[in-house]
DNA sequence: GCCTTCAATTGACTTGTATCAATTCACTGC
DNA sequence: GCAGTGAATTGATACAAGTCAATTGAAGGC
């Protein structure tokens, strides 16, 4: 592996304040690999024998029942996979394909476990991973169930706006069947939603999308820092835990004069 | 506190294996409280300071957004609640609400995360209740995209008939708006789940079910174990975590011949 | 005893979403 | 260049689920 590879994978809040030790027990058994698009990485109802960290590329997790498919999360790099199935030495959930080409650093899950008992602080980040995933689940929950469509589309493109810092005009990081199965939606159906927020000033055009009148788009929208978590990704922060935490100060904060950057509300500089 | 109810925490899985003085420093500053049916314990967005044990009673963790509101989890005794938040220090994103009057035990946030900077072990049973946790929100998920609500009433009831090792007598723990919201549906169109399951041998009175032909009803519902989770909860099954392992060893094992109990499967004997 | 209250059910209707089919569009390979 | 593939869009229609309103039913208070 790369040592800039190796940099990447300590940076990892999962990783970032542990013991060398525990690093290096950690990444013996770990190697990386590349596989072209569409692969699938694991199935679900598969045993988990690696953690897997994706460095470069996008993967795509999803569930399937009867027939049909429902994708779940899509990752991007740098963020780490299947962490509470390696925790619990339990079988996938969820099945991962790579939906472009992908490196991936793929970590023995006994060698996970084996350096939480060794190293608290390695658990504690264990657990910080954990909770801020479930706590993005949550959020899942409530946005579907709460919302229509529609709303959780114009939701998608607030969080985009807000998570790549992009002015008024945000660009879809995935094919657009693929986004609609991730709102919840048939494809046809996200067509349709699009359109019923042009009366909102929003315009497609391909992957690029334009807002042109956010105060109208959020009045439809309503977001909500306890479904919605606008944390500008990228930066400081990568994992969804530092999202989370983010979240809690802004709003504490007020929403308006709180922390302006992740580093401001995690270190106290 | 009791020492009986010491004795209950004890056994929850997130503090059994932990050592002794982990345990002191972990209960030290903790109190048991008693509320009244319908009582707001948590109001989502609220910092967290507590971790929530419930012993007794019945809570609704529910979420909120445009004056509409969702059931998220019903727990009943002995489980814990909001760990997520207090690992990461974080706002709640859930509201708590007992159902009956109820029995809780208050942790200090503080002295949890002392603990798992203290112990291994605990951080490590901390990893393990969240990413069961987890596992059971992403089941979830699959369940409300992938399902329709007659497929969601269904599998809940054979859940139900697994997890409470009744036969084909199954009790409804709960008053059926509350159901009605925990499956995604309004209370009108439970009603009309339940009589559309007539036709495979479903009859309802009141909070008794009868599945009088428990092999259509599964024709129509396709439980899949990662989905639903069947194991059988009470006895060493207590907390998601378990109940993931007991799944996937379940799976494993074929789905028939596998582990009959729990303790089949945790410990060697 | 009766009255109140609220959960549960039932029917009529509206809205949201999926499905099916046809067409357009963009990219890829030859 | 052009055909072929698959994504995206659009329209017509069917089905699922939510809403509104009225009724029934059961538990609790006086």
């Amino acid at each position: 592996m790369r040592a800039c590879d190796m940099d990447r994978v300590k940076g990892l809040p999962l990783f970032a304040e542990i013991a060398a030790d525990t690093f290096r027990v950690a990444t013996a058994g770990a190697h990386l690999q590349r596989f072209p698009a569409g692969t699938m990485l694991l199935l679900e109802g598969d045993p988990v024998d690696f953690l897997y960290v994706l460095l470069d590329g996008q993967v795509e997790l999803h569930g399937t029942w009867n027939d049909h498919e429902t994708v779940l999360a899509i990752l991007r790099p740098v963020s780490t996979f299947i962490l509470a199935a390696v925790v619990l030495d339990a079988d996938a959930l969820m099945s991962a394909r790579t939906l472009e080409r992908c490196e991936i650093l793929m970590i023995p899950g006994d060698a996970i476990r084996t350096a939480m008992r060794l190293d608290p602080r390695f658990a504690m980040a264990v657990s910080r991973d954990l909770a801020g995933c479930y706590r993005g689940l949550v959020r899942t929950v409530k946005n579907h169930k709460l919302r229509n469509s529609v709303e959780r589309l114009a939701n998608y493109l607030l969080t985009l706006r807000a998570a790549d810092n992009s002015g008024n005009v945000v660009r879809l990081h995935h094919e657009k069947r693929v986004l609609a199965s991730l709102l919840g939606m048939t494809p046809e159906n996200l067509s349709r939603a699009f359109s019923a927020l042009q009366a909102v000033g929003v315009n497609v055009q391909g992957a690029v999308v334009t807002l042109s009148n956010v105060v109208a788009l959020e009045a439809l929208a309503k977001p909500d820092p306890l479904i919605d978590n606008h944390a500008p990704r990228g930066g400081d922060i990568v994992a969804e835990a530092d999202a989370e935490v983010w979240s809690s100060e802004w709003n504490r904060a007020g929403g308006v004069t709180g922390p302006r950057t992740a580093s401001a509300g995690k270190r106290n500089d």
